[in-house]
Parts: structure tokens; sequence; C-alpha cells
DNA sequence: ATGTCCTTACCTTAAGGA
């Protein structure tokens, strides 16, 4: 099974871009973050055309996430539990219906940035509330995947030029400390684990030239757990997806699970 | 670290977010 994520940086400029992607790339699932619209919205006829099932948990102009799933979706489930004042729409989860079942997370999580201030502390909340989640699934011990927009850098090895993240959100103590904390339950980041050299990304800002500078972050992330980590063949990052017309500033990170 | 892009709205232009 071919799983992917990718951050689409709105849904209507990507109209063109994301399904000439899947028909190259043929992933049976894939977790869409930054679909930036309404559910009624989304423009789900074109990927059902394409044989995939639709499940979105969108909002209006920011966030949105969706997944798509030529396999039968089970059990879906909309929102990050911990905080019922939260509206951001930044989670989805749902059971595809493999050989075996395999619960796919979709996240988009908080940017976080200026830190600090209101938007770091609600990043940080973010990710409290997450591990927490993830505790409870990973407690299952079921194939699990955990994948999507993680707006973190884990280590300096995850950036071209990690001197210029210093004091970015998404590069704080802070915030690496809670992701190797969220890592700790025991995740396997699946392209880590495949590709150990240095120098792979997953996001070029759309400023100052880092494409052509090859400035690039590496902040999609597939986190499995143990026992999605057993199935796990391979993990590639589709680079080529970013020199393509009208692309987003993510490109699509996808594993392979022998399931 | 800002040479851009996406979305919305008090819509031929600015703002907020990233």
């Amino acid at each position: 099974m071919k799983l992917a994520t990718f951050n689409i940086n709105g849904i209507k400029a990507r109209i063109e871009a994301l399904p000439a992607w899947l028909a190259a790339a043929s992933p049976d699932v894939v977790c869409l973050q930054e679909i930036k619209s309404v559910d009624q919205a989304f423009p789900r006829e074109i990927f059902e055309t394409m044989g995939y099932r639709v499940e979105t948990h969108g909002q209006k102009s920011f966030n949105g996430v969706a997944i798509l799933s030529k396999l039968p979706l089970e059990d879906v489930t909309r929102g990050l539990p911990g905080d019922e004042a939260d509206e951001q729409a930044r989670w989805i989860e749902a059971t595809v219906m493999a050989h075996r079942p395999i619960r796919v997370c979709g996240l988009y999580l908080p940017n976080g940035n200026p830190a600090p201030g209101p938007k770091y502390d609600y990043k940080l909340g973010w990710m409290a509330r997450m591990e927490a989640r993830a505790r409870a699934l990973l407690a299952l011990e079921e194939p699990t995947v955990f994948c999507g927009d993680y707006n973190v850098i884990p280590q300096d090895a995850d950036a071209a030029r990690p001197e210029l993240w210093t004091t970015d959100a998404l590069a704080l103590p802070a915030s690496r400390a809670a992701f190797r904390q969220l890592m700790a339950l025991g995740l396997t980041d699946a392209f880590r684990a495949r590709n150990p050299a240095p120098g792979h990304y997953s996001f070029w800002d759309y400023q100052a030239g880092a494409w052509e500078r090859n400035n690039g972050i590496r902040i999609d992330h597939l986190l499995l757990s143990p026992q999605a980590a057993d199935l796990l063949t391979e993990a590639q990052i589709d680079k080529q997806v970013r020199a393509g017309d009208k692309p987003s500033d993510h490109v699509p990170v996808w594993v392979n699970l022998d399931i």
C-alpha cells in the first residue's frame, strides 16, 4: 500500500497539479493539508472520478485536511481531541481497509510563528494534545501512521541552512523537544529510517529563490507505530513536483507498506 | 530572512497567514 502526505497550499490553486501528481504517482491513500476550503466547496468529483473516496475536514480560508483513498475507509473522525474550544481544522483520522486495517491520522500541525507569543503557545499545546492522542492509539498495538505537515524541522540535518531557522518556531528547542517526546512513544520517522543521509527536503519557500538555491527544509513526515514500521519497505520524497507547473511550496512524501 | 503565493474582503488593492 502506497500512502502519501501532501500539503497542497489550497485546493483551488492546485486543481491541476494535484490530479496530475495523483495520476503519475498512483498512491492508494493520500493525506492532504491546507485544503483552504469548506467541505461543501471541495471538488470531490474530480477525485472520485479517479477512483478515490474523499473525506474532508475543512474550514474557510485557512487550514483544512482531507484523506483520499482508493481503499474503503471506516471510522472517520475529525478534529484533534483535548480542547473543545479549538475550531481549527487540522486533524482527521480513518481506518484504511487494506488486507489488514491500518489507522491513518492526517495532521496539519500549527506553524507557531512568531515565537514567542500566543501562536507559539497554541503550537506547543497542540503538540501536547497530539502526544496524548498518539499514546492512546499506540496502546492498541495496531498498524498506525501519523502523517502530515508537522511544521517541525527535527534536526539541523533536515535544513539546507539550519542557521536561518534558529529563532523560528519550526526549529526552536521547545518545538524539537516536543517532537522528540512524540517519537519517544515508539514512533519511526519513515523517511529518515530509509534515507539516513542529510540533504532531503519537503518544503522550499516561494520567496528569495529558495527552490533554485535548494534552500529547503524537511517538515512533512510519516511517523509509524511499531506495527506499521514492521511493514515499511520504502519511503520517498517526490522532489520533482516542486519544479512543476504552479507548484505548492511543499512536495509529496510517501511510504510503501507491505500490507 | 524575504526576491512569493494563496485566500478573503470594505474587491483595480490590502491584509493575514505561511
